[in-house]
DNA sequence: TATTTGTATTACTATTGATAATACAAATAA
DNA sequence: TTATTTGTATTATCAATAGTAATACAAATA
């Protein structure tokens, strides 16, 4: 398994290569302190310009999901911390959802509910073994 | 009570407009039906361009909260559908903040009373009376 | 010495955001 | 009627940003 890019989406380039990388630690796929493939290694394979991934790099290290080390390459970090800056994006992106929800007319107890099952589904495949892991 | 607009947030002024009339209605401030100032007068009280106004009026409208009418004005819908669209939107950015909030640590329990204390204080804020309502 | 790492620099292009000046049709108020 | 007010369409301009790309560099390793 490798990263899909989606060239006719409008989400840049460098975001969905960020998304997806925190959607595999989330999941399991990358483990913790896992190393990632080189800027160029991973540019290569998606056939994109070396620069882009490192921009998707530079942007996960801004957020504190990975490392790089001129030398060995970037790798997951082995602790992930809940920094005060993501909890202040949380909040907000939570009120305007939750905002809009309610707005349409969703019930609280339907929001949590679908909260609940993306949060499970996410801990159910974080159960599955290492050889699951992304092939990157 | 009037719309704030923040001109040193790199949000645009357009959306900053349309976030603030999607909370307004969420908690209650501005209540279905009612009627929005024109694209004219909220750009004169903000002091930014008419069609800054307009092109948030629009946004709003194809988000299907408020309608417009040639004569009449803006004003908020009387009923503010559950689209699909929106669902996929809900969906797709819950998954990203549940991944993320989930890799740096933060517990399911933790994450759904978060949700559900936003959720109150939407409700807590809607019993308000009308006299509550924004001066826009 | 050669290779591989991340990164800094620079450049190019397209897009976006905001503003502006008009103009128009429709509806209302005088 | 006439004047005014509504949203909107059009066109233009300008600045800033975003996205990608090509290249070069220092550091570390084999």
């Amino acid at each position: 398994m490798i990263l899909q890019i989606n060239m006719t989406d409008s989400t840049p380039i460098y975001i969905q290569i960020r998304n997806q990388i925190v959607m595999g630690i989330a999941d399991g796929k990358i483990a913790l302190s896992q190393p990632l493939p080189s800027v160029r290694q991973l540019a290569d394979e998606l056939g994109v310009n070396m620069m882009t991934v490192n921009k998707a790099y530079t942007l996960l290290k801004s957020e504190g999901y990975i490392e790089t080390d001129r030398r060995h390459g970037a790798k997951v970090c082995s602790k992930i911390n809940f920094s005060p800056s993501f909890s202040l994006q949380l909040n907000n992106e939570l009120e305007m959802l939750i905002a809009q929800s309610r707005v349409r007319g969703m019930e609280k107890e339907t929001f949590l509910k679908k909260c609940a099952d993306i949060f499970e589904s996410f801990e159910s495949k974080t159960q599955l073994g290492a050889e699951n892991s992304y092939n990157i």
